[in-house]
DNA sequence: GGGCTAATTGTAATAATGTTGCATTTAGCC
DNA sequence: GGCTAAATGCAACATTATTACAATTAGCCC
């Protein structure tokens, strides 16, 4: 929910804006990885207007904050829906309706990262991302 | 080895021309990820000039044979060193000092794709990437 | 409610990155 | 060496991203 993002924000010293609102109302009615020119455009056309400047500020806020992630293949943002585990943040996307979905499950990221700590790598994020097509779009 | 993407490159039918051979040669001396305009400003130091729609049509074309791949978090490319194992890629990146290092392992991959089913998702590419520390800049 | 102030947003200018159509050059072939 | 399709260069343009500074506003006080 917006209502839950803004209450973080706010319990980290941030306002809650009208411009940060609109961020993250259109995040999470698209539910696709959007770029901030994405997120202009799409106001624009319901008569809101936010200088992307302003978009950009506004991402990064909520990037800092993990209230939202930035798509590793397309760049494009979403909204966070769940807390990172172990670091790790695993998103399913749909080659055909594009609709990510965020999964997470302790047990694989402590195996991926014991993985790369084998190589003598330690490991403090960890992104990981599977493009395919989801169970609507594969039923078709 | 840059000859090795060469041969690859005639065996599917694409020439070897000098500007191939330049793009291969800096990704590969480089080992870091580097955008189209990074690899335009190496060589440039270097007294050599590639327009940067050559470099982009480069780069297009390595990917797509699988002889380079595009990074995750950073966008930026890298020369492939190893084959996709079913259908993943996976990168550690070092926070540091920026090295790359590709890897794979075909069981974590098949576990990956596993729990992706679980929630009815058909995954046909999956690209993961590690940032942490590489060995050397972690005993430091 | 009205005023205050730091935080936030908007503006303008510029830099950096990507893309397209077409002219020129070149690798691989005879 | 000459030929031709493939590849590169060029020019113009579109899109995306960043910076410094001016204007606005949320949250707080009374």
């Amino acid at each position: 929910m917006v209502q839950d993002s803004i209450r973080t924000l706010q319990a980290q010293g941030h306002k809650a804006t009208k411009p940060r609102k609109l961020v993250l109302e259109v995040l999470e009615e698209t539910e696709k990885p959007l770029s901030p020119y994405d997120i202009k455009r799409i106001l624009r056309a319901r008569g809101k207007y936010l200088n992307h400047v302003t978009i950009y500020r506004i991402l990064n806020l909520l990037c800092s904050l993990n209230l939202a992630h930035k798509m590793l293949s397309s760049g494009g943002f979403v909204k966070c829906s769940l807390d990172a585990i172990e670091g790790c943040h695993r998103f399913m996307v749909c080659q055909h309706c594009g609709a990510i979905q965020e999964f997470a499950d302790k047990e694989l990221c402590q195996e991926e990262n014991d993985f790369a700590q084998n190589f003598g790598f330690h490991t403090e994020h960890h992104l990981s991302e599977f493009s395919g097509l989801c169970s609507q779009c594969y039923r078709k």
